[in-house]
DNA sequence: AGTATACAGGACTGACACGGTCCTGATTCC
DNA sequence: GGAATCAGGACCGTGTCAGTCCTGTATACT
């Protein structure tokens, strides 16, 4: 199913949820509790994304989180990354040779193509405009139709 | 790690290795040995891609397989679709209330974006562009740099 | 100073999907 | 008719993931 684990998807609605009012220090019983997530869980992923440095965290009675950065200058791919490491649809990153397969693959190198099409969608949407809802859905639905994505390599 | 799994990155290599070569009836121990997968996999990867219309196959003595189409009208999104199911990096396919948290989620509905990106991504590439190697691969390493992707909705 | 609060960083466990194997039929060519 | 090959399952070990919990450390308030 090409599926993002439940950590990345709790942190990025946490992210999210944040977002929605920056400069605020909200602790994690709370973020838990607004969010309607497993405290425990929570709790994980917020110190997840202290380490990775997208959250700034501060200790003691009154204490919380808050976004490192404003949410405009934090990307999907910067997230993602964080949870889960490098974005990678394959096993074979990059063109290294750390495949076993490497020299009898017929795809070799060519993954890379959509790896870094994945990256780049997921660059390309940073955590503000999951936030903001203004438009009304305007029927996005066109798969089938001619890709509009230019693969520049 | 967004990882898809097995299954699909080797039922990608036998695809493309069968591209090489349209036009020619393979059976499936030659392929496994050809693609140096373990037979079995192959086998079962083979099933299922001739039961979703990718690959046709000859029974009895001197059967095999081949692909059903031209490999430059076989896109890889069809290719993970019949592998893997709906393409879908979210638990939240579509925008439908299939979604336990639904109500409360702060992100409902914006996943998608991510989703249509990564299936353009896909759709964008055939089975024929992941054979043919003539370019040498001209440094298209670019994260980083402003996304050259438009997510039109 | 002392205490309550909240983060930091692990270790730990059950459930479940995935990778891989194997067996029993159905179909076609020689 | 017999051999080769695909078709369609059932089956199982292993690894990863989701989730919990415990111990330590830093801060604010009294
Ligand atoms: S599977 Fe790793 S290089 Fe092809
Ligand atoms: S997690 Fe399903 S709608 Fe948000």
């Amino acid at each position: 199913m090409i599926r993002i684990t439940k950590q990345t998807d709790y942190g990025i609605v946490l992210l999210t949820h944040l977002a929605g009012a920056p400069e605020r220090h909200v602790n994690a019983p709370e973020l838990a509790g607004e969010t309607h997530l497993p405290l425990p869980m929570v709790s994980k992923i917020l110190k997840i994304l202290v380490r990775e440095g997208l959250l700034a965290s501060h200790r003691g009675v009154k204490g919380g989180y808050s976004l490192s950065r404003p949410p405009g200058a934090i990307s999907m791919a910067e997230v993602v990354t964080a949870l889960e490491g490098p974005i990678a649809i394959t096993e074979c990153i990059d063109d290294n040779g750390g495949c076993e397969h490497s020299t009898a693959c017929a795809v070799r190198g060519r993954w890379h193509r959509i790896n870094t099409a994945l990256r780049e969608a997921l660059a390309g949407i940073s955590l503000a405009e999951m936030t903001d809802a203004p438009r009304p859905e305007p029927k996005l639905v066109t798969l089938g139709g001619r890709p509009a994505l230019a693969i520049t390599a």
